[in-house]
DNA sequence: CGTTCGATTGACGTAGATCAAGTTACGTGG
DNA sequence: CCACGTAACTTGATCTACGTCAATCGAACG
């Protein structure tokens, strides 16, 4: 509940920072930018379809996921965020949220007014074109996820949502050793990818049974990188990840091949 | 070939103006804004995965598509394209193009150039905004879709995107006396739904039974529009409609009710 | 007036859904 | 720090929406 602790505002400069770099003017803007901290426990809705925020979110610690629902009641999750993404950064623009977006384990949020938002941007034209970038990137993953949901048969459709993870937390430095805490269960997981739990379930243990993941409880372990990446055809090009040293291979394989 | 020709100028104010009145100064900006116009064939690449345009385009008439390919060489369509809509203006931010864009018609488009629209963007930073926000408009799209392929059953998810295409169309005048042309084919809309063009052909044929719609060759009506979108569980909220007046009800029904 | 692309139809096969129990982990309060 | 309740994970048996394969038909166009 303070803007005092710089943390979140560091995480937001080193997201921009990835895209190019920062002046000092403009990184000192960004530290003078209020955030305010909450924490949720699992399962809590953060903003809802209907909403009309006068704020958006960062995710700085655990993970939140975007989803929709039909008038049957299934549920479509439409995107996973880990620490460093901005879920609802399209509110800035778009004034009536179309979606709902909800913790999927206890987590830390930032929150920045629109208002300073906009003041940041106006002031500095350069971070409109980051932010604007983040936003792409989101929509770059939302049609990668169209065409694996749609075209992918489910074990190659998972092992692909597996790989998307592990480069995504990998790029913020969450994977070490090869591994990495799940950040969603397995009915999440079916609810991303379009299966029953059940189903996702067997197809998991079939992952397993071939060798390419490993998991005790949620923290999953990539024995061989190559493939499980051959496995869910997976390509990090639609996440425009710009610093390539994080972009296909996580931390050990990086050191050894 | 010309810039002379001021119409793809005249539609690329509509759309901004659809979203806030624009000044003098903007209009005169958009209208000195240099715009090539190309013709395309049926079926014909327009970008593809890999590239680095310098340039983004707008559809003038007729449309296109957005495709991605599996492995296997299965096509997903992301996303189809009417006239007003800027299918790549993600390529403004990101740099390497993660899609294909190809023409489904016989279709006329204009291209601009990075850095005309940079440099009308950085001396009008409100259309900056605009053009942000035709992007976010796009990514709610992907979200639909990957609700509606994810979640609902064939025959409400083909019913779906006929509103879909009905309201967009509508919005853009192409819409009367509740009939539109329909855009793309059987198999197109097959790929864009996650079906096979012999279930989508059998879906049609059950939509056509139950006087949802009715069809000679590509011309589409709607005879009643509260069916269909009953019918389709479609809610125009993530299509961001401003003009409440083009919202939800193609024009026969904003006579007559 | 044949060629070609799109629409249509029938017979049959299957990936993944559904239903129905368990079993295992873990957070919480005593 | 243990017991207990709840959420997550597993597994087997059966079912179905949609896929696949294989023609045929119709309309636009050179």
């Amino acid at each position: 509940m303070s803007t005092v602790n710089h943390v979140p505002n560091q995480l937001l400069t080193r997201k921009l920072e990835a895209i190019f770099a920062l002046t000092d003017d403009e990184r000192q803007g960004i530290q003078g930018l209020p955030i305010q901290i909450k924490e949720f426990k699992t399962n809590q809705a953060i903003v809802q379809e209907g909403d009309c925020p006068s704020q958006c979110c960062m995710v700085l610690e655990g993970a939140t996921c975007t989803y929709k629902m039909t008038i049957e009641g299934k549920r479509q999750i439409l995107a996973l965020h880990v620490p460093g993404d901005m879920p609802d950064l399209q509110s800035l623009h778009l004034k009536v949220l179309d979606i709902n977006i909800a913790s999927i384990s206890t987590c830390k949020l930032g929150f920045i007014q629109h208002t300073d938002l906009r003041g940041l941007c106006e002031r500095y034209p350069r971070l409109t074109a980051a932010f604007w970038r983040e936003t792409l990137v989101h929509a770059s993953i939302f049609r990668e996820w169209l065409l694996n949901n749609g075209q992918r048969e489910s074990y190659i459709r998972i092992a692909h949502l597996i790989c998307e993870l592990a480069v995504r937390l990998n790029a913020v430095g969450l994977v070490q050793d090869d591994s990495f805490k799940m950040p969603a269960t397995q009915a999440e997981l079916a609810d991303a990818t379009g299966v029953t739990p059940v189903h996702m379930n067997r197809v998991i243990k079939a992952l397993r049974a071939d060798g390419l993941i490993s998991n005790k409880q949620s923290k999953i372990t990539i024995p061989s990188w190559e493939r499980l990446k051959e496995a869910g055809e997976f390509d990090s090009l639609y996440l425009h990840l710009l610093n390539k040293a994080t972009d296909p291979v996580p931390t050990s394989e990086k050191e050894y091949h």
